[in-house]
This record gives C-alpha cells, structure tokens and sequence, in this order.
DNA sequence: ACTGTATATTCGCATATCCACATATACACT
DNA sequence: AGTGTATATGTGGATATGCGAATATACAGT
C-alpha cells in the first residue's frame, strides 16, 4: 500500500508534478513529449519519471525506442482524487506546457 | 497562493502529516498535545509545526504559556480536501495517536 | 557496421533536510 | 529572585535530494 507521505514526496518536486498531471492528463505520454512540454533537459525528466515509477505512481510500456508513461493501474482511488484536485488548481500551467507540446511536431507517433 | 508543490511537500514528512492530521481531527491542539499524541521529542515537533506555520498550512494562538496550532483560515479549498482525503486514508492511525492523547493528562487545559 | 534518436544511469558537487543536544525565551507561581 | 513548565532556536553532523555533464544502452534505418 502506497504510504501517503511518500506519495507527497513524489508530488513535492514541480518537475515530478507537472510531469505527473500531463500524464494524468494526457493518459499516456513519452519521455520526450515531456522534455518538450517542460522544457527540461533529458536527464533530469528520465530521473523524475524513474523515481515516479519506483514510487508506484506510473507506470511504464515500450515500443521500439519510445518509453511510454501513465498513471500506474493500481494506484488506489484517493491518490488519483488528490492528483484530480491538483489538476483543477493547475489549470492554466498545464493547458500551456499542453499547448507548447501540441506546437513541436510529435517525436514518436 | 499555496503553491501545490510546496503544500505536498510540507506532507512529506510523517511526523508533519501526522500532525496536521491530528489537528485537522482536533480543530486546536497545542504543542504538548502533539508531543504526547506522536510520542516525538520536542524539538522535532516544535521544528515540524514552525515549517507548517510558516508554509502557511497553520496559524498559532498564543495564550499564557501554551501555543495553540490549528488550521490556517485562509487556506484554500483544495488543500482541505487533500487534508480530507489523507485523513480518510489513514483513520486508524490517527485514531491511535488520539487515544494516546486522550489517555494521558491533559498538560494544558 | 555505422549513424541518429530515445532513454537510462553514473558521477561529483552543491544544497537541503532531518535530527539530537544544548540553550534560550516566556510565562506562572511562590 | 527563584523554580517549573511550555515552547523556540542555534549548532553541528548525518543523510537525502537535485542537478548538469558525461557516458551507456537500446533500437531503427541505412
């Protein structure tokens, strides 16, 4: 079971969090469509996304050279209403990282 | 604002959850309550609500010797029902740490 | 085999965090 | 003034975290 402290340790970095609400709501997306969106460099995403996914909050499936992300199916109900919640008080940022990713031509498709 | 980021990270820490919790549960506890409720040593708590204070999440009410903790007045909707959320997910724990409140001498009344 | 693209990992450094111990402050009571 | 209780804070050490730069791995296309 996923210890709530922990879970706010994931969600404490803003790179973790904006990373996370894209994914959550995109439903899926790639390494880079993250480095796109927020404008971070490589290392510093894949790091963030590594220790979402060693945390249990995503998880992920590869395709050829692409690693794709999304919320972890097993995450339970109250950690997807908190991220639900954070979602509607980041509106604006995440519409905007949105929008910077939908401008790049897509990296994989 | 209550920056999201800085809000979870400030319930990343157990001894800092537990505490909010517990006052969240109690509407006004004063710091030897909690040392008692969590069984930590007084510095570590005193330093846990001062970063909760000034993070905002608590307001103090000083009367004589006893400082009162509860939650911030201003804080925003969401971040009660994220506080909500987390409570619901761990009743059992916190009930456990009222029960030993309960059971002990009230230090300040 | 070589090249390019996508992603992960290692390393060293800087900074932040957490803690216990000691000390300080503030107030009440005598 | 002295004592006891409640709370805060300074300090130093241990550990954790976050970062960029470099390197490694994996796969696709040529």
């Amino acid at each position: 079971m996923l210890e709530p402290s922990l879970f706010f340790k994931c969600l404490s970095d803003p790179t973790r969090l904006k990373s996370l609400l894209l994914i959550n709501k995109h439903k899926e997306l790639c390494v880079c469509d993250l480095i796109t969106a927020t404008g971070e460099n490589q290392s510093k995403i894949s790091r963030h996304l590594s220790q979402l996914r060693t945390n249990g909050l995503l998880k992920d499936r590869r395709h050829n050279q692409w690693v794709y992300y999304s919320l972890h199916p097993t995450l339970p109900q109250w950690a997807l209403d908190v991220i639900n919640i954070t979602a509607t008080q980041e509106t604006d940022a995440i519409s905007k990282l949105s929008h910077t990713l939908a401008q790049s031509k897509n990296c994989c498709n």
